[in-house]
DNA sequence: TTCAAATTCAAACGTACATTTCAAACACTT
DNA sequence: AAGTGTTTGAAATGTACGTTTGAATTTGAA
């Protein structure tokens, strides 16, 4: 198994890994360096800064999962009848288990780092993503819409929101909670499983029927009164 | 209103803007001292260190909040039937929103920092919080289980924990959420529009039908083919 | 008013960081 | 084998950080 590993390749590994589980700002160049048994200034050499080391190791797997959902959301787009929400989620397992090809483990990885892209750098992964592939989203959106003719723009906006949180921020802690479940409940749970588990639960999320202020007074009378 | 605040005081309340906007690790103690006008070395002198301050911000909100979730829950448990999971889920609602009385926006603040204490650093805070407050979310483990008995125990640890990703990341990355939805829906959207869009998505997913893996197959045939 | 304790202040300390430098080692063509 | 462009290496640079120090100042009780 990988026989020769050029310098580039040893730092991308190694900064997935370490980006991975601690974050980014809390992951400096000379722990990558020194995981990936080369020299501080290579990085530099290689990669120009950390900032840019982040966008590559990210790039390694957008590049490979995005047209791969973007040919999928298509595909699905040209279907006559609307499709079912829970066919829509569906078209993700296959590209994002893909992407352990790119990688061993390479799936949770990315997740994980997607879920520290969101909520450590403030800004400017975030539109480094929208710009890139912020067009593919839009069919995603597209679709969704389609299969819930019912929900407002503005609620679908905030559920697909909602639905990426639970995502990233399950993968940012999974492995503890990966830990958890096996130690509770005799579960060895993977990635797949996971995403296995996250499909109905955001299926049925995201089609839930949309509450009124007043119907929710019912069951939580606290906003009704006192103007907190 | 605030005739005058003592330096601790002020050094919380700038600690926790910046906190919550930022991370923590992004924040320095520097920035902090200067929005809260106080010399650099009253953050070591008051609290003792920075991760202790950082307890402390969190703390002001916990000794609130905590107590008053333990009393909701509890009430509902001296139920003799069953509470419905909408009835569970709402009783966060008042206790959250009440924090605005221990500072101006205090729930959005405390949710944007727990989203941050779960993701920013390792290890720490989280065992600050379930040492402290472990007891009373079994109880909520309860409220949620008889709520929905069908629910296997594994599935339920798994649901609640998607619905924490949920909340949180929202939180986090609330202000850009926000603005993209004023922006987009001309909603002008704070924090209890929030929670209130959170409650029917919450609800709708943790009492998802829990799905085998050969119901999946029929949507997702990735799984079942292909030694990925 | 006096005096001791609590607080503030400017300055400095030591450490860790990303980045740069430039010479040495390497790879590859001629 | 020589020579050129690419890559690596050890060391240093400058900056930002959390924390410490000790003197100055404020506070509050006697």
């Amino acid at each position: 198994m990988s026989v020769k590993h050029s310098t580039q390749h040893k730092i991308l590994d190694a900064a997935q890994t370490l980006f991975a589980e601690t974050g980014f700002t809390d992951t400096s160049l000379r722990q990558i360096t020194s995981m990936a048994e080369v020299n501080l200034a290579s990085v530099n050499y290689h990669f120009g800064s950390k900032k840019e080391l982040i966008q590559a190791v990210l790039q390694r797997y957008l590049v490979v999962l995005m047209p791969r959902l973007d040919q999928e959301f298509t595909r699905l787009l040209a279907v006559q009848q609307p499709n079912s929400l829970s066919q829509v989620l569906s078209v993700f397992v296959k590209p994002l288990l893909e992407l352990n090809k790119v990688h061993q483990n390479g799936a949770r990885i990315f997740l994980q780092l997607l879920g520290r892209g969101y909520t450590d750098v403030q800004g400017h992964l975030r539109w480094f993503f929208n710009h890139h592939y912020g067009r593919v989203l839009d069919k995603l959106v597209l679709l969704v819409q389609q299969a819930c003719p019912d929900l407002p723009p503005s609620e679908l906006f905030w559920r697909l929101h909602f639905s990426l949180g639970t995502v990233v921020f399950t993968m940012a802690s999974n492995e503890a909670l990966a830990e958890i479940a096996e130690a509770d409940f005799n579960e060895k749970v993977d990635i797949e499983g996971v995403i296995l588990r996250l499909l109905p639960y955001l299926s049925a999320a995201i089609a839930a029927p949309v509450t009124t202020v007043t119907q929710l007074s019912h069951t939580a009378p606290a906003l009704a009164s006192e103007g907190i």
